[in-house]
DNA sequence: ATAGGTTGTCGAAGCGCTTCGACAGCTTTT
DNA sequence: AAAAGCTGTCGAAGCGCTTCGACAACCTAT
């Protein structure tokens, strides 16, 4: 293993040179920068990370707070990890990858041994355990999701709010008047995940200001559940021509028996999903959809992270505004035609 | 920040006894024991990780290196991850996260600064370039998944040849006598990855043994590439009447395209797939399939490393073996009915 | 030519921990 | 009763780096 102290003998400087050149602190003159650089890569040398970090205090480690369940959005969870691994590294960090496992305990661990620098939670929910600690330190940390109260916070998010009045809207505009909502399973609205209420409340408010009809079922995915939700929301709402899914693992589900039901998409009903690109675009209908812009949250949380770090940065909650494409599941709403 | 040498001072003894209270690398007595852990509660003393990882050479950190592409299999990483990450924490060690990014740069920068005391390497190319770097450190790696020459390395997987196998059985033993695999994309293929390729090995070497006639074909996934393949497929070889599919994303689309052409599941066509669980369950008709265990690989993978790294275990190539679950997407080939 | 600035380099201290050898105070053996 | 062995504790060295103050060596202004 090569040290700093070798390397400074290799160049024939000191080892406060060497480091300095590592570190851009000070100048160095172009001679003696090259001369230590030669030696670096001559020898093979790699800073040792323990030693740094005592030194320094700064491990160069981001912790990735992911839930531990995944039940839900695995896809865009492992989207947000790689893009904020990815990301890190661009600024001379590291992931350090958690689990929800350890819950508040995860957060004083890593605090508190200075194993990071700074922290990255998923999956928030509205009143989370963890949150009065994070405000209890002066470790920075940012939270993709939106927990109830967001003073002294940095969040980073889908305005999930405005993805519910944005899909309203175009099914509106296309003079659908009865809309049903699929949700998310029960389990995640119980557990006060933040983001399927917001999505909620932005249809419903949105939908009541133009005047129309909405009916909100959650479910948990999969043909037989999806089958029984639908059955009793045509029931209880026969003239829906309009459907917002916001549950991955519900919608191929639902276009295939709105098919088997001999009712075409986009002829006699609409569907706009509320979901990642993939699975819009590999669905049996290529579906209108609001993305989950999952990389874009990776890498803004990275960021604010690194602002903060460098002193640079302040607590706020950045939403990230919803994007509409229009595929092939929406159409003119049946009744509008005639 | 409270260090060692605060909670020796505040339990009255010396820093090197609070370490060893820490480490129980020496016998300590009760008394003392007690009172030192008393000391560290009230003090919410955490060992400092960099000082630590300099003092002993050891970052109780394991790296775990995971593709950047994401076009497989994601939830099956997720899971692996999942399960390293809190199988790594039973044993005291952290997970870094180390994206395909980088490549083999990773593993010497890993290596070299110490910043991790081992590695596991998923989604390995059969001649990965990764594997002279780790063949030239002592620093203990696993892999999940098998190169083409495991030689001086310790790797984690399913039997892909077994589980080829197991399919052709088990259609073979229902009648089924022309078989279609629907594979992963060309491009899977392509780049080397053995578990598709030891699939079909699998696959082949076990039909050609009970007489049976094979159709391999990638695909790329979705409807309109399934829908393509499958075309082909059955213009090719009508009397197919058995599937194997080894691509997430063509299950879905596979099912529904037999159905729209009247071919009903099991009935007409049998249906295996070579997937995770919650893909089998959640499909159209559920899914006859042999499972990836994403959980014990990456649970198998941490220990190995463990013991390596506590000086036990070896090199050694452990495949697990594959089980076959019988849903709803198998049955009697209908020429045997006859 | 001298005072005052820069610039580039060095030496030394110290980050918080682990670990080794030393040793005091016991207990056991002969 | 002396020798030998344990047990439990301590002090000190040192892990490899960063960083601070010091200070030559040079450059500019007076």
């Amino acid at each position: 293993m090569v040290t700093l102290a070798e390397v400074a003998q290799h160049a024939g400087v000191s080892a406060s040179t060497v480091s300095y050149v590592l570190s851009g602190k000070r100048s160095i003159s172009a001679t003696t920068r090259t001369r230590v650089e030669q030696s670096i890569r001559e020898l093979g040398y790699h800073p040792n990370a323990g030693a740094r970090a005592l030194a320094s205090s700064r491990s160069n480690i981001i912790a990735l707070m992911i839930p531990l369940r995944t039940d839900m959005y695995v896809p865009v969870m492992m989207e947000i990890a790689i893009a904020v691994a990815t990301t890190a590294r661009t600024h001379g960090y590291d992931v350090l990858l958690l689990t929800g496992e350890e819950g508040p305990d995860a957060v004083r661990r890593v605090t508190g041994s200075g194993l990071a620098d700074a922290m990255i939670l998923m999956d928030v929910q509205l009143d989370d355990e963890r949150l009065p600690l994070l405000r209890g330190t002066d470790q920075p940390s940012v939270l993709i999701g939106l927990p109830a109260d967001t003073t002294g916070l940095t969040c980073v998010d889908l305005d999930f709010k405005a993805t519910g009045a944005l899909c309203v809207e175009h099914l509106a505009m296309l003079g659908h008047r009865d809309i049903a909502v699929i949700g998310e399973a029960p389990a995640v609205y119980e557990r006060h995940t933040g983001f399927a209420e917001r999505t909620l409340d932005g249809l419903r408010l949105r939908s009541q200001e133009l005047g129309m009809r909405l009916l909100h079922r959650p479910c948990e995915g999969g043909y037989d559940a999806m089958a029984v939700t639908l059955a009793r929301i045509l029931d209880e709402r026969p003239a829906t021509t309009g459907f917002v899914v916001q549950n991955e693992s519900a919608v191929e589900p639902l276009l295939a028996l709105l098919r088997q039901q001999g009712r075409a998409v986009p002829e006699d009903v609409s569907v706009v999903g509320v979901c990642p690109d993939q699975v819009a675009v590999q669905a049996s209908v290529r579906l209108t959809s609001v993305s989950i812009p999952a990389q874009e949250m990776g890498r803004h949380a990275v960021e604010q992270l690194v602002a903060k770090l460098e002193g640079r940065g302040s607590d706020e909650v950045v939403l990230i505004a919803p994007e509409l494409t229009i595929r092939a599941s929406t159409g003119p709403a049946p009744s509008a035609a005639h």
